[in-house]
DNA sequence: CGACGTCCATTCCAGAAGGTTATGGACGCT
DNA sequence: AGCGTCCATAACCTTCTGGAATGGACGTCG
C-alpha cells in the first residue's frame, strides 16, 4: 500500500488542528486540496478517519490510531533521508553551510577560506536561506551547519555557539524625518510602522521588531517581506523602517535607504549552529572551530 | 521532504536487484518509469544513490545508507496503516476474512453463520483473493483472518491452524483420453501438460503441480492462469490438466471439464490463518475457534 | 428574524506528474 | 561484425492534483 508522506503530514495537520481550513493554511494548500487528500487517504485505507461536522473534523478510532503512529513513521522517514544525504556529502567531501541573509556578512569568506585550509579536499557549499526558514535548513537536514542570528525558532533542538555581537541600527527611507540624524533613540521609533518578517518566524521576527524592548508598546507593521530585496524595496518605498545589523549599511546599501545607529536597543548576536547528531562529526567540528577562531581574531 | 513510499520501494527493488530492468519487472512498471523514479529520488535528496554502468546499478555510499534504513521505515509505515485499518474494522464490528478460491468451500457458510451466532453485532466480510495473492491479503493487513490451502508463501510469518484434509483429484478436459477412467494414478499424469498458477506463487504453485511427488520428472506447463474462471476455460480448451481439491468437482463443475480421483498423490490441507499481532484479539480468536469447531464436527 | 460568518463539499479548469512505447548509444560476447 | 544487454531519452497520453469560485448547512449576532 503506497502512500505519499505528504498525505500523512496533511492528515496529521488536520488531526491536530481539528479543522480543514486551519490545517490548510498550516500546510500551505487550499482547503479543497486538503479535502481531497484526506478523502484519498481514507479511500486507500478503506477506513473513515474523521467524522465531519460543521464544527470541524473529529478523529474516529481508526484516525486516532493512525495519528498516534504517524509521527514516528514520519520521523523515521526523515531520518533515513537525512542520513542518506549526509552520507552523500561525506562521500563528496562537501560541507553544506546554510546562512540567513546578513548573518555573518564579511566574516563568511574568511571562514570558508579557513575551512578549506584546514580540510584540504573538502569544499564548503553555501546556501542562502529565506527568512521563512530561520534555521537555514538545519532543522530539516538540508545543511550540516548554519550561520545565523539569534534567537531563531527551533534553536533549542540544535547546538549553538555565539560568534560575535553586533549593534542594531535602523534602516530608514532616505526621505524619513529622522534620516538626517546621526543617531536615533529606539524610543523615537516606537510608533513608526515597521517592515517585518513573516509571522511564522516567531521569535526571530520579534527580535527584529525589538518587541521586548518597547516597554509594552504595540508594534505597527507597515509591510511583511520574505527576502532582502523586498525588504529594501519596502523601506525605500516608505512602507516602514526596520532594525538591521550595523553591517547591513555596507552589505545592503541602496539608494533611498539610509542606515543610522540606534541607542536603547540590545545588540544582535551571530552564531554558528549544527545538529546534535553531528557532535562527533570531525568535519563539522572543524568548521565550528574555524568560525570560533575567526570570530575571536576579528 | 515528501516522498512517496512507492519511490522507496522502487529504490529498494533496484538496490536489491542491482539492475533497472530486473527491478522493473519485479515491481511491475516499465524500465523508463523506474529510471525516472530513481532519478527523482536522487534529485529530491540532492544525492546520487547509484553508480550507473552497462553492467547495472551499483549503490553509492549514500544509497547504501538509504538501503539500510528504508526497510524499517517501510515496515513502520505499513504497520501504521495496518493498525488504522484494524481499528476501523473494530469500530465497525467487521471481521474481514480472506479466502482463496476453493479454500473452505462448503464449510465457509457454516463458519460465517457460527461466527455470527457467537459474536452478535459482528459481521464477517468475505473477500476472495486472486491466486497471485496466496495469503489472501493477510500478509499486507488487508484481512484479519484467512481460509486457505497449505502450503502458501509467507506462511512462516503467520499463525496457521489446519482445519481438515481433502483428497486431490484431477481436472481433465472431457475429451481427454483418461476422462472415462474412474480413478487415475498420478504417475499417468507425469507427462501431461498442466494448467498452473503464476510462478510468483512459489510453493503454492508447486503444491498443485505436485512437483515433489513426481520422482524428479519435470513439469510440463500447458497454461498459466490467475483465476478459477480462466483455469476452467484453460482445462476445457485442452491446454492441460490440473490437480484440484475433491470438492472442486461440486464447486467448479463446468461442461467440458471432468474431475477424477487420483491415487499416488498426497491430500491437501485447508487451514485458517491469522497475523501474530492478533494472537490476543478476542474476535479473531473466536473466529478461529468457529473454524476449528466446525472442522471437527464435519 | 434575517444577515453574516464559519465549516466542509463540489465543480471546473489548468498545469504537473507519471506511465508506456519506441528509440538511441555504449559495450561485452560469440 | 552482429547480437544481446543495459541504461538514457524522446514523444505522447492519461491521470492526478491543486486553485478559485461556489454551494449548502448551521450557528451567531445585531
Amino acid at each position: 500500500m503506497d502512500v505519499d508522506s505528504r498525505l500523512l503530514r496533511s492528515f496529521l495537520a488536520v488531526a491536530e488542528e481539528g479543522s480543514l481550513v486551519r490545517a490548510a493554511e498550516r500546510v500551505y494548500v487550499s482547503q479543497p486540496a486538503l479535502t481531497k487528500q484526506i478523502r484519498q487517504l481514507e479511500t486507500r485505507l478503506g477506513v473513515r478517519l474523521f467524522e465531519r461536522s460543521r464544527t470541524g473534523m473529529a478523529l474516529t478510532d481508526a484516525g486516532r490510531e493512525l495519528a498516534r503512529r504517524a509521527p514516528g513513521v514520519l520521523a523515521a522517514w526523515d531520518d533515513a533521508l537525512r542520513a542518506a544525504r549526509a552520507a552523500g556529502r561525506r562521500a563528496a567531501r562537501v560541507l553544506r553551510v546554510g546562512f540567513v541573509a546578513s548573518a555573518a556578512n564579511e566574516a563568511t569568506p574568511a571562514i570558508v577560506a579557513e575551512f578549506a585550509r584546514r580540510r584540504p579536499g573538502w569544499r564548503a557549499e553555501l546556501r542562502q536561506a529565506a527568512w521563512t526558514n530561520p534555521s537555514a535548513g538545519l532543522a530539516d537536514g538540508e545543511v550540516d551547519a548554519a550561520l545565523l542570528r539569534l534567537p531563531f525558532p527551533g534553536q533549542d533542538a540544535l547546538r549553538v555557539e555565539v560568534l560575535f555581537s553586533e549593534e542594531r541600527w535602523v534602516a530608514l527611507p532616505s526621505a524619513h524625518r529622522l534620516a538626517e540624524r546621526t543617531e536615533i533613540a529606539f524610543r523615537e521609533l516606537w510608533d513608526e510602522p515597521f517592515v517585518a518578517a513573516p509571522p511564522e518566524t516567531g521569535a526571530w521576527r520579534d527580535h527584529w521588531l525589538a518587541a521586548g524592548e518597547r516597554e509594552g508598546r504595540p508594534v505597527r507593521i507597515g509591510a511583511v517581506t520574505e527576502q532582502p530585496d523586498d525588504w529594501l524595496s519596502a523601506i525605500a518605498s516608505g512602507y516602514g523602517v526596520a532594525l538591521a545589523p550595523a553591517s547591513a549599511a555596507r552589505f545592503y546599501a541602496r539608494p533611498g535607504v539610509v542606515y543610522r545607529p540606534v541607542t536603547g536597543v540590545s545588540p544582535t548576536r551571530v552564531a554558528v549552529a549544527w545538529a546534535p547528531a553531528d557532535d562527533r562529526n570531525p568535519v563539522v567540528r572543524d568548521f565550528v572551530r574555524c568560525c570560533l577562531d575567526l570570530a575571536r581574531t576579528t
